[in-house]
DNA sequence: TGAACATATGAGCAATTGTTCATATGTAAT
DNA sequence: ATTACATATGAACAATTGCTCATATGTTCA
């Protein structure tokens, strides 16, 4: 249903913006804000991490580097999958590949990762 | 196109699986996995990570407890879309909240979410 | 009690995403 | 060169998701 129609004061269109908003704090705020560009590769950053499957992907090589059909053969997907999540991963930074012969071989980057995935692990197992 | 009918030995179809496993990498690391469970949840946890509306909306709540309109305010958002996500971070224990009068002010629940995007802003600042 | 305000929520839609399938690229051995 | 193997990738499709719009719930004040 619409909105009822104003029965007081209909004048003053401009000052009708009455909410709770409290000046002090959004103006304290907003300068302590780091940029929008840097929000927006921290959220892609995270996504990375929002996905089972590459979650089992770091995992996996968390215990060792390992080729792409080892991975595929360990979490049961097919090889296709893998590869496009390992992709994905790769282009976060998060592994590097190296060939070997036919194989190529992946592994993660470095620590931050493990620390990372220890954080949210310990914020999951909380009551 | 269907793949090429065996020209050699069309014998021993369970044997054809010749691919590239190494079948003292796959058993090592199976048993130091974490229970599939565990892992599907870490992803729920970081997804709620992957989104920058909701990266906003935690940095905001680290400078000061705030009520839902100063977030959609300071964010230049709907309070319906505000409001939507702090469920979400709600249901992921990463914020709480407390009436207040009319208002409902939100803030965080814990330590582990700086840690976290701290985390995560060094890996995105790295080269 | 009723009006105004602050927040929550369900439905619907557009955009994004993860997988599969088919196939391309790259490497090694015959 | 040809074959086989290991990996990469584009297209397509289903599933998920974040926002808007409309409206419901809950609170305060007159």
């Amino acid at each position: 249903m619409a909105r009822e129609k104003e029965v007081t004061t209909p004048v003053n269109i401009e000052l009708c913006e009455t909410n709770c908003i409290h000046n002090e704090v959004v103006a304290a705020v907003n300068p302590k804000m780091p940029p929008e560009e840097k929000l927006y590769d921290l959220a892609d950053f995270f996504k990375v991490f929002g996905d089972s499957t590459r979650i089992k992907i770091l995992y996996v090589l968390l215990c060792s580097d390992m080729c792409v059909c080892d991975i595929a053969e360990i979490l049961g997907m097919s090889q296709s999958a893998i590869s496009h999540q390992l992709r994905t991963l790769k282009q976060m930074a998060l592994v590097k590949s190296t060939r070997s012969g036919k194989s190529v071989v992946y592994g993660l980057t470095d620590g931050h990762i493990q620390t990372i995935l220890s954080q949210g692990l310990e914020h999951i197992d909380e009551p």
